[in-house]
DNA sequence: CATGTATAGTTTATACATTAACGAAGTGCC
DNA sequence: GGCACTTCGTTAATGTATAAACTATACATG
């Protein structure tokens, strides 16, 4: 259905390139609900998991990320992860430990516990993802990925 | 640029689907960032601006909509724009006005300088999408509604 | 080595989002 | 007329985001 209509709208949008834009942030805003909902089973919200996922798969061989490299891969403020690891450390899914060699770091690691819950919740997801997806073939997604990519640079200049 | 790239991650991501919703994630993300910074040289945020919007181009001939009905077109609780609606009374940009025959409504209207205030950012604002989306053509711009449509309709079933 | 500059993390003030619970007001129906 | 049910808005508790100002630490260079 258009946009305007689940919105409810009495008028449409003036240029093809306003409802562009405006597809991208509602879709958005129904993937991070869908997310949200999803979560909550587990105790968890997206940015949460998005977290651990994050010390999971992009952790070097150590282990273990400091809070400016998860800022970084998650396009937030650095202040934003301090409460985000506060809030998570008090719910015992991370630590912050420290980083040898540079004592201005926390480095950041998964409890035992939130490991645990991660490896739980994962495969759910992934099957959830792919079902959300699904209705795109290989190519389509492929399609989406380059146009969202433009865009990105286009803002960027 | 690839987002993995983008965010600096060591590893990429397991499946096309994924990439594909983190994309649509994280360009909305970068939409919203660049939405802030240009609203804040008015003194506005994206939030604000979207509300005076749609009271101006989606009330009904009365003029005003209430909150209910703003929730709605955003998408968000309504819960959400009691404390939206008391910053921007606040800030001289709408009022809160009696609904005619129901007691419960508020009808939110814009006042005379929010009035004002859209009509000097509106323009620029029009510019500033079509710079952003201009990398799309007018048929690429058509297959990403499209394909943003089916990704919601999937979403809801 | 000393000084200036950059980086990591925290704090504070503010904005936006949710759910749950509540009061006030409209509606339907016997 | 009265009672149940719904709808509209608000409040409180919580989570996520920002910018700006601050402390502590590391680094680079003369």
């Amino acid at each position: 259905m258009a946009l305007k209509d689940e919105l409810g709208l009495r008028e449409g949008f003036h240029t093809l390139e306003h409802e562009a834009l405006l597809n991208i942030y509602f879709t958005s805003s129904c993937i991070k609900k869908a997310a949200t909902e999803f979560f909550r089973a587990y105790g968890l919200t997206d940015v949460q998991f998005n977290l651990m996922m994050l010390l999971w798969y992009q952790s070097p061989e150590g282990g273990g990320l400091t809070q400016v490299d998860l800022s970084r891969m998650m396009l937030v403020n650095r202040a934003n992860i301090t409460t985000l690891i506060d809030r998570m450390e008090k719910a015992d899914l991370v630590k912050r430990t420290a980083a040898p060699g540079d004592r201005r770091c926390h480095i950041v690691r998964l409890t035992a516990n939130g490991e645990k819950l991660l490896r739980d919740v994962e495969k759910a997801y992934r099957e959830n993802v792919r079902s959300i997806m699904g209705p795109l073939n290989t190519s389509q997604l492929t399609r989406l990925i380059a146009m969202l990519e433009r865009i990105r640079t286009s803002l960027t200049e």
